[in-house]
DNA sequence: CATCCTCCTCTACAGATGTAGAAGACTCTA
DNA sequence: TAGAGTCTTCTACATCTGTAGAGGAGGATG
């Protein structure tokens, strides 16, 4: 389908050059469409982005719910899958901090790990479930960020090997003790 | 200073409507001063970026050095401090996406923590301080992210209350234990 | 007072951008 | 096969943006 071709070509684009390369001329060349495509498909520059985040969490419905048996491993490999993804990942923090600044933005994403998070930390016997899970995905955003944009980016191991996955799971147990 | 004027501007525009709203005319409307005058002292927009950030992190030096006999107290506090100052912070996330594809940013921000919060850890008796003080920069600033633009940003406590404090006490007093 | 220098303001212009509508190509049904 | 409805491409245009340079105001210096 186009619509898919243009938001994915809109996600590449936002993680390559940020929110200011995403254009609808842009993304025609980009998806290797004739000019105009874009703007037909999205008249508005909202609409373009509302389109490019509604894309990318449709795409991230997809990894969820860790593995009872190897929390720490399994959560450890998503993240790690999410490091090797880079533009979709890029591009999220990106949507995120839009977000910020156009508020409907953010019910789109609502992929909310929070509530997932709570309910792991309650079944691993916190005594403040609520406040334990809000720190627990701190952490992990907080890891991911660390890793992608932040000074561990020239420093971690290479996404996508053993190593990463290691370190990762290292760092997840940690944050999963009570 | 005018050129201190401009930057703080410029700051403040692009924690309001993120990176794309950071146009000379918008600087020189934000700041009150006469069409042209950003553009005479930042020719290019790429100065204009650059000037922003390193007015970022001029300010950002003076928050550093914990108290090491109230370690996590005296973080905390920082970190809300951070907090409560939303447009620096905001504009330091869009600074750091930005350095993703303007690598010379990276040399201009560099405030980096992470040996700090080595060191730190090697005080606290870690064995491998190198990576746990990896870790625990990776949790404070997933902290703050989590907290400002994500899901905790419409949950936790507000920021500069005693409230606020205590809980990010507690959460770093977790990330510190070895 | 004349001169120089720095700081500031104004104006110009080529190119990019958001947005809309006209017209053509294509597809499916009756 | 004719027609209706949708999908796609092209073109237009007002506005915004980056960037450059000309010239003025004002103050210090000789």
């Amino acid at each position: 389908m186009r619509k898919d071709l243009i938001t994915d070509a809109a996600i590449k684009l936002v993680a390559a050059q940020g929110m200011r390369g995403l254009t609808h001329r842009a993304v025609d060349r980009e998806a290797g469409l004739p000019e105009g495509s874009t703007s037909a498909y999205f008249r508005t520059r909202k609409a373009l982005i509302e389109g490019f985040v509604a894309r990318l969490a449709e795409q991230e419905r997809l990894d969820v719910a860790p593995d009872p048996d190897d929390v720490a491993g399994s959560i450890a490999r998503t993240l790690d899958s999410w490091l090797v993804e880079r533009d979709r990942t890029l591009a999220r923090y990106a949507a995120m901090l839009e977000a910020t600044h156009h508020p409907e933005l953010k019910s789109i994403m609502a992929h909310s790990p929070r509530e997932q998070a709570t309910a792991l930390a309650e079944l691993l016997g916190h005594e403040d479930p609520e406040r334990a899970g809000a720190h627990f995905t701190a952490f992990l955003e907080g890891l991911l960020f660390y890793r992608l944009v932040g000074g561990g980016s020239t420093v971690g191991p290479t996404p996508g090997t053993e190593e990463s996955v290691r370190d990762l799971t290292a760092a997840v147990e940690k944050a999963l003790r009570p």
